[in-house]
Parts: structure tokens; C-alpha cells; sequence
DNA sequence: CGTAGCCTTGAAGGTGATCAATGTTTGTGG
DNA sequence: CCACAAACATTGATCACCTTCAAGGCTACG
């Protein structure tokens, strides 16, 4: 067993919090925390889901292929987050999405037999996935509800709502080198289109850009532009 | 209790398959069938969700509406499809989406006490109802793909899921109302565009439309449509 | 028989895609 | 530590797809 297994306070993650401390270990039974390199691939969607995830550390996105290749960003995983935990219930589960880490991360990968045998049959336990995938649920909807409307509010909307999960206290850099590709990929428009947008704002001293560290500077504006409200330039 | 309750096969929807049939009138304690007429409104996004749902009959729409007040349909339910299930597990739960029925349809509404009191500690149920929800996640992220592809594969590929998910047997027709706006609406797009295409297609012998009924004569091609092999008009 | 909901068609215009070229930063191996 | 490659960022020109706006027709139903 790794050691930095008890280095983190699993307590805290969402999904275990307020359970007993002392039912933990079994729920990570044969659990390997696993560190993965910036862009590395934990898993292929339509690979055989073997195993299940927890993010530890940094940053996983979850993403498919369209038919031309291009990528499809789904969700955007910070520490807490569970990976595969859905797809467990299937017989013989296969990964629906791919996945792999944004800068260098960490997981702690746990064998699907572990979820057989000690989340199958906890009720509690199901409850706190399903609401995790609830809001999972919830958050691609808000994004479906977008794609009417024009690149800017969506953009600007992936930007706070970023902001708001992976910042902790009222830091105003997102964390995550996320590149202007994966903008694009997760809000279904093409690189050029979100660095036109994202370099006009920059101008306007809402945005500033630095060593791929995304920094919001005013977000009230940035907020004005999600909902639309944003004066005609 | 109306007697359309014990008319229906309750046994026989999928998340109950399997299940002791002593155990479902414990289930669905409280449950009331309710017919809508077409159009009628279930419940609104944003009221508090005081119940959750099984589809008994016909067809309801999910959906939510943006700032501009367009509507964007999230899911097309069809008979065996639960409705609110997932919301049942926060606290003080509020519907995410609107739902109206289209067509006359009929639903066993069940009130959110029997779900705390049977369903929450089931763990056999809250792992089909995961499962489904599962489902349904595969299923918007399958149209997320779609996002930046021509609206001709959007709607193809809509079409051809709703022909394979809504109709027993080789049946043809999609035996639910669907209105033009309500293809534009969960695609993405405006009537108009919707219209043309599917004029077209009409006009190409590939769809036929009687009395707001679809018919897909010729799914091949529409497949091939969805899967951007069209041949170039 | 009139209204409401749905379908249709046309013309004009814009948003964002595509293509192409170039600069910049990061990472890697000799 | 330098050189080279790979990944990322940027800018401009052109063009297509789809939206928007407008007008009219069809069908169902109270």
C-alpha cells in the first residue's frame, strides 16, 4: 500500500464524508493511488472498466471522439471526484468516455471487485454517487441549455462556473492549465473562435493569461457576459 | 386507487424487472395514475419536487428553458422511464427541468415519502435507478458529441434514436406526436432549419410525415446521414 | 367560423468554421 | 545546456451554414 494513501484526508472527500471513519479502508480495498503525468491517459472510452477512480490531485477531464476525430470534452474532474463510479453497475462495464489527467495528478484507483462487494449493497453510499451523478446530470444540462446561445456567453460561462469548483477560497487563477483547445472542446467551437474572444478580453482587462495559468480579473463582467448582459461592444 | 394500476403490468417496467412482485405495492404506496392531456404540464423546473414518477403511458418531455425563454429539451420519456427519481435524493429536492407530456400519456405519480421510506434503503433499486440515470448521461453526452457536427447528423441521429427507442417491433412510425419545434428544440436549431431538412429528406422518399406522425421509410439512409456518409447533393 | 398551433417558403445577414501562415512556449535527448 | 521537436497561441481572409425576419397556408377544434 502506497503511503500516501494515509497521507490524504479520503475523510474529507465528498463522498465519504460524514461516514465512519473506521469503514473506509474497505471501501479502497486494493485501492493504488496512481500519479499520472500531464496529458497521460488513464483510460479509453469502450476499454473494459476494470477499475473505478477517485481524484486525489489535480485534474482529470473526461472526454469522446467524434467521428472526424475531434474531441468532446464532458466534464472537467477535481479532487473528490469520482471516475467511473457509474458505469460500475453494469455487468460487464465498459468506460463510456475517456479520460486522462491535466497537468500531473493523482488517483487513487480502486478494483471493481472492491465496488461489488463493499458499495454495491450500501445504501448510503449509492445514495452519495447518485447524487454526485445527479449533479453531474444537472451541470451538462445547464450546458445544453447554452448551446443556442452565442460563443461568448458560453465560454464565459465555462470560465466562472471553473472558477467557482476548482478555486479554493476567492483565488481568481483556475488552477489547471487548461489550453484554449480544451475551451473549445468543451464548449463545441474551435480553437480560433475561443482565442479571438478570449484575446478581445484579455484587451479589456478581464482576463490575463500567464505560463498557461488562466486568471480572472474581473469576474462580475465576466458574469455579465454569461447571462447575456453584456454591453454591445 | 384507480383500477388502471392494477391493469398495468407494473412488474414488467424496467426498474422494477426482477423484483419480487410482492415487494412493488410497497413501492409505489400512495402512487396515483394521472392522465395529461397533450401539452399539460407535470411540474415546472424549480418547484419543489414533492414527487417522482413512473411513465405508464405515451410520452413526457424534459426540458428547461434558457434567459431568452426558448425551450431545450433535455429527454423524451417514454412508458417505464422514471421522472424525477434522481432529485429524490437531496434534501429539500427541486425539480431541475420542466416536464409536459406530449400526447395524451398517462403517469403513476408517487409521493416522495414512499421513496424515503422504500426506496432510499434499497439498494437493489437505488442501483437501477443509478443505472438508469446512467443511461440517460450516455445518452446526452451521445447528442454533446453531436454538438459541432452539421445539423443534418443531429437530426438524422435523433430521429433514428427516437425510432429505436419508441417503437415495438419493425413498426416504423414514430408512434408519438413530435412537432418540428420540439426536434429543433432538442437539437439545437430553429424551426426553420429543421423544416428544410426534413422537407428534403421528404422530398428524397427517406421520411414521410401524416397527421404529425413520422415515418422513417428508408432508416438506411438516414443511418447514413447520422454517420456524415451522405452523399453529396 | 375563427383562432391557435403547426408547417412552409423566401430573402438577407451574421456568427463562427475553415484554411493558412507564423510566433511562442515547453519539453526532450544528445 | 543547447537544439530541435511538439504543443500551444495568434492573426487574417474567406466562406458556408444556419439564424433571423417576414409572410402565408394548412388543419384541428371549441
Amino acid at each position: 500500500m502506497p503511503s500516501s494513501k494515509d497521507a490524504l484526508p479520503l475523510n474529507e472527500l465528498p463522498c465519504f464524508k460524514g461516514l465512519d471513519p473506521k469503514s473506509i479502508p474497505e471501501l479502497i480495498q486494493g485501492g493504488i493511488a496512481r500519479s499520472t503525468k500531464h496529458r497521460e491517459v488513464l483510460f479509453r472510452a469502450g476499454e473494459g472498466a476494470s477499475h473505478f477512480a477517485l481524484v486525489l490531485l489535480g485534474a482529470y477531464k473526461l472526454f469522446r471522439n467524434d467521428l472526424s476525430g475531434h474531441e468532446s470534452i464532458m466534464h472537467f474532474c477535481s479532487p473528490g471526484d469520482p471516475i467511473g463510479g457509474l458505469v460500475m453497475l453494469n455487468e460487464s462495464p465498459i468506460y463510456p468516455v475517456s479520460c486522462s489527467s491535466i497537468g500531473p495528478s493523482m488517483v487513487l484507483r480502486i478494483p471493481r471487485e472492491t465496488w461489488t462487494k463493499a458499495w454495491a449493497n450500501n445504501a448510503h453510499l449509492l445514495r452519495r454517487v447518485n447524487q454526485m451523478l445527479y449533479q453531474r446530470m444537472v451541470h451538462i444540462q445547464d450546458e445544453k441549455v447554452l448551446q443556442r446561445l452565442p460563443l461568448a456567453v458560453r465560454v464565459a460561462s465555462l470560465l466562472a462556473t471553473l472558477l467557482e469548483r476548482y478555486s479554493r477560497g476567492s483565488e481568481s487563477v483556475l488552477p489547471v492549465p487548461i489550453t484554449r483547445q480544451e475551451i473549445a472542446d468543451s464548449v463545441g467551437a474551435t480553437v480560433e473562435s475561443v482565442i479571438r474572444l478570449m484575446s478581445e478580453w484579455t484587451g479589456e482587462g478581464i482576463l490575463h493569461t500567464e505560463a498557461r495559468q488562466i486568471e480572472i480579473i474581473r469576474l462580475d463582467r465576466l458574469l455579465q457576459i454569461a447571462h447575456g448582459e453584456a454591453p454591445v461592444t
